[in-house]
DNA sequence: GCTATAACATTAACAAGTTAAGTAAATGTG
DNA sequence: CACATTTACTTAACTTGTTAATGTTATAGC
């Protein structure tokens, strides 16, 4: 994202630092789901260049990674486990099977399915960007530490759930 | 979002149970970036229906939110302070002028900006939406404790560093 | 004062998020 | 079997995210 930094403002007449008797946050900047966005996008904009340069996008790169481990997922499981919605997917997919890095063949048991499957070349374009994404993410703990991951993610889980 | 939860899915041949050496996260469910995303959607789950009744997205209320508390800033300001990037805040702030909930005024001293400020329409629209606002946040709050919540704003602000 | 450079906002082009509606196939009930 | 309902995926329309490029105004160096 890489906003650009500015100066303080020059004034602000009012209430950026008025009293907050009811303690809710009341600058955008202190609101949980912005910062939940800040520390994302600190962390995807080290993941998105790296992607772009193998011509993928974050939502692309999710789906690639998914079939891999799993080798055959249907739209409704990708959507669920890569937690892109189905209009979005289906985008996504025809964007995939078009470079040929996805092939979908319809399920016989249930012809309203499809069941998706890396190509050869898809399984050779997650090899080449995996090696980049551990890099990037031993930075983050370098940085973070395992434990301060640990706790975050734990916390993340337990909100999750609200 | 609320992508519909299945049943597990029939069988999954290999991988997704194999080991881990490295002790990276290789589903990616339990990646920092999506576990951020989730955290994120369930917050945002319950703002964005009481935002959509009032016709406004989440970004558009985070910029009218800013104008409130700030009366006036340009452009740059709302960019930073909303997080939102200035191609899409142009729309943003277009689409709020249309509908007369923000105006713009050129600023004298320096001709490329331009200094926003909340119409009384839209101060209007603040001082409706913005007890749906706290109720929200108060049932977040009691649902995940203040405490939490102030551990978890910590350390996003701290890997938001990175 | 003039020119090169930087900064502010916008436009363009494409990808993805979001909601609602639509199509086709499966399932359940009488 | 006929019919309504549900499920899986897609399409449509609009908004936003993302990067690159453009036009305009300020600023810095000469």
């Amino acid at each position: 994202m890489t906003i650009p930094k500015r100066p303080p403002p020059a004034q602000d007449s009012h209430s950026a630092s008025r009293a907050n008797p009811s303690e809710l946050p009341h600058e955008a900047t202190k609101a949980l789901p912005i910062a939940l966005l800040r520390a994302r996008e600190a962390l995807m904009s080290r993941f998105r260049p790296m992607l772009a340069e193998h011509d993928f996008t974050s939502q692309q790169w999710r789906v690639i990674r998914l079939l891999n481990e799993h080798s055959t997922l249907d739209a409704a499981q990708l959507a669920e486990k890569a937690f892109i919605l189905p209009p979005s997917l289906t985008r996504i997919l025809a964007n995939l099977e078009a470079r040929d890095l996805v092939t979908r063949v319809q399920c016989a048991s249930d012809r309203r399915r499809y069941l998706f499957r890396l190509t050869s070349l898809g399984e050779t374009s997650f090899q080449k960007i995996y090696p980049d994404r551990v890099k990037i993410y031993k930075e983050i703990e370098a940085y973070f530490g395992k434990r301060k991951i640990a706790l975050l993610l734990e916390l993340l889980d337990d909100l999750a759930q609200f």
